[in-house]
DNA sequence: TGGATAATAGACAGACCTGTCTGTACACTG
DNA sequence: CAGTGTACAGACAGGTCTGTCTATTATCCA
């Protein structure tokens, strides 16, 4: 329970962040429901700025990984929408859906030179860069284009998700998502 | 010039709410930047939360006005499609790109409950309602969910826009919304 | 000119924020 | 047992936030 402080506290920062923000969350808050000294944190973390960014790389990994098991379990065209799939489980996730944390980062710190702004950027980089990568395997025209397509796709379900509540939106970027697709020829 | 502070309240804030954010815009720099005494702020407003109202309510006017002007001056197919060019207008505003005024506003005021979150999802309904309307008129099998892919275009694009820099997202998304259209049989 | 109205500046309270500091308790290790 | 490192509680400083209050100035209209 106490091995790792760390790890703790990027998981209550977590969950506290995605669900009511980065400026309404409090330093305070995160220690009194983590249970952590504040020197603690401190030790761990040089600001609060850089505890927001352990928790957006904290949480990029597991993302990325996800894709990364699928490519290699799938053939490459189920690989691609089953995106939608996993789109459609955290839309329907237990836990509260607050939308995308990479997202709301870069709308709570709008400034692109912002540091938190741009790992939120980089997250979203490496997701488009698997789309093209599968659509390049599928030999479609074009897959630079079509990756961008289908990540609008992705964000627009995700934000109304959000504002709307969570509906059947990834099933309907997935039809949309698989006509892109037959029309691209693959 | 001191014809209306209000107005002029109004503008200064949503400048600054959309350039750095609600949490972090304080109600001094509306003051400072506005020449406005904070005396009149909180006679004109409540407090901070309404302001916010005010301004998303103020924000809201314009864009659907424009939106029937172009339902009135197109053939519905154009109407509809239009829609991308002002988004394309959006993203390279000479003034900073900083997203939507709504979205963000969500992003921050993350609890569906929120008056705040409410009056941003008020927004995006009223627009998803004018999607469909085209689409209705135009004969659209399953004009409501066609609207709906269509926002997740849009709102996508919006986010991606913000996210990597203005590109070329608003034409992406137009060409993608066409094959949907003619997919769609329209 | 006199008086109502509106806006001004700026102090203030009380809460909350981040980040620093002190001193203490506990566990492990040589 | 001594020593070391880790985490604890909690006070504290300095700043910022919203929202209230007072007292003064400018404007407009009868």
């Amino acid at each position: 329970m106490a091995t790792n402080k760390r790890d703790l506290l990027l998981a209550t920062a977590e969950r506290l962040f995605y669900t009511e923000g980065y400026h309404a969350t409090g330093i305070d808050r995160i220690l009194s429901e983590s249970g952590v000294a504040k020197m603690t944190l401190y030790k761990h973390f040089k600001s609060k700025d850089e505890l927001i960014l352990a928790v957006l790389e904290a949480r990029q990994l597991p993302m990325l990984e996800r894709l990364r098991e699928a490519r290699s379990a799938l053939p490459p065209r189920k690989a691609l929408l089953s995106v939608f799939d996993g789109l459609n489980n955290m839309i329907h996730s237990p836990t509260a859906f607050c939308g995308c944390l990479f997202i709301n980062a870069a709308a709570e710190y709008l400034d692109r030179e912002h540091p938190i702004h741009q790992r939120a950027a980089g997250y979203k980089a490496q997701f488009q860069h698997h789309l093209r990568e599968l659509l390049e395997v599928l030999d479609a025209p074009q897959p630079q284009q079509l990756a961008r397509q289908l990540q609008f796709l992705i964000e627009g379900a995700l934000s109304m998700a959000h504002i709307e509540g969570p509906e059947d939106q990834a099933l309907l970027a997935k039809a949309s998502a698989e006509q892109l697709l037959q029309a691209a020829g693959v």
